[in-house]
Order: C-alpha cells, then sequence, then structure tokens
DNA sequence: GCCACCGGTGGC
DNA sequence: GCCACCGGTGGC
C-alpha cells in the first residue's frame, strides 16, 4: 500500500492526526470472535471505551456523533444499525479539571476530522503508557527534559 | 506489577 | 437477546 492510499484510509477513518485505533478480535473463549476496539492518544494512553476517551478528552470535545467502534462520525443521514446509540453517558462526568490534559487539538474542530495513523491488527504494539501519570496528578511547571537524553518509553509519554 | 484479554452484566 | 462498558485475572 503506497503513502497516498494510507493517506486516503487516514481521512476516511478521520482520527486527529497521532491517534491510532485498533480493532483485537478475540481468539479464544466465549466471546471468540468478538472485536474489541481500542483507541491509542498520541501519548500512548489506551482508551476502550467511548466514556472513558470523553473523559480524557473533557467536554470540550463533543463525541455524540462520534461511533467508537466504527471509529467515524455518524452522519445525520447514516443508518443507525440495529440498536440505536442514543445511550445518554454524561461524557464529562468525572472530568478532569487539569488543563494541561486536554490535547493540543484545535477545541472547535471535531477531533476526528483529521488524520490518523492506522493500525488494523494486534501484531505487537510497543506503545506504552506511564500508568503513573494520572489526570489527578497535579499541575506543576513544565521543565522540558533534553528529548536526546530520554528513552523510548519516556518519549512515549506525554509532555 | 502491568496489561492484554475474556467474562459478566446493566441498560437497552 | 444484544452489546457497550468495565472488572478481573492469567501470563508475562
Amino acid at each position: 500500500m503506497d503513502v497516498l492510499e494510507k493517506r486516503k484510509i487516514q481521512d476516511c477513518l478521520g482520527l486527529p492526526t497521532g491517534w491510532k485505533r485498533e480493532e483485537v478480535i478475540r481468539k479464544s473463549g466465549l466471546s471468540a470472535g468478538k472485536t474489541d476496539i481500542y483507541y491509542f492518544s498520541p501519548c500512548g494512553r489506551k482508551f476502550r471505551s467511548k466514556p472513558q476517551l470523553a473523559r480524557f478528552l473533557g467536554d470540550s470535545f463533543d463525541l455524540s456523533a462520534f461511533d467508537f467502534r466504527s471509529g467515524k462520525q455518524l452522519s445525520v443521514g447514516a443508518r443507525k444499525s440495529k440498536r440505536l446509540k442514543n445511550i445518554q453517558y454524561d461524557y464529562s462526568r468525572g472530568l478532569k479539571q487539569d488543563a494541561s490534559l486536554v490535547l493540543p487539538i484545535r477545541q472547535t474542530a471535531s477531533i476526528f476530522k483529521q488524520p490518523v495513523t492506522l493500525k488494523t491488527n494486534h501484531a505487537q504494539n510497543r506503545i506504552k503508557a506511564d500508568p503513573k501519570q494520572d489526570a489527578k496528578d497535579v499541575p506543576k511547571q513544565v521543565r522540558y527534559p533534553d528529548r536526546s537524553k530520554m528513552n523510548v518509553r519516556q518519549l512515549a509519554k506525554c509532555s
């Protein structure tokens, strides 16, 4: 697949730059064949549900028209497959007040209108996030480290 | 201790 | 009955 083709797929998916979506097919157990959808933020944080994503993004993002499974916006004309997806979660519930966690994405725009790196399968995902870097962390003055001295794991963190 | 993975279930 | 969400844990 050439770069242009890849680009088309990304545009089609419409996730923001740096975000990745991953489909993992369950291989065993009673739920074998079921697919789990995961999203990875640019800093490697993993999300496995829409509420989880919404909590991280905060209420500046409207995810009500975002279909978590497909990774696309639900257009008005789109058929709602089977079940109506009008579950009313309060996606801002539990929103952390730390503004430094809000991604550097234009908040007036849908976060899903930008290109994304497509990752289709579950090979070996090397992305690691530091679980200790939680939204509960208190904001503090950012000191930018010398990136040339950082290892891969450190670089994967949000900074 | 972490996390990928599957199970359980509440809400529809 | 379906499935989105998240709990729990086996394997590392």
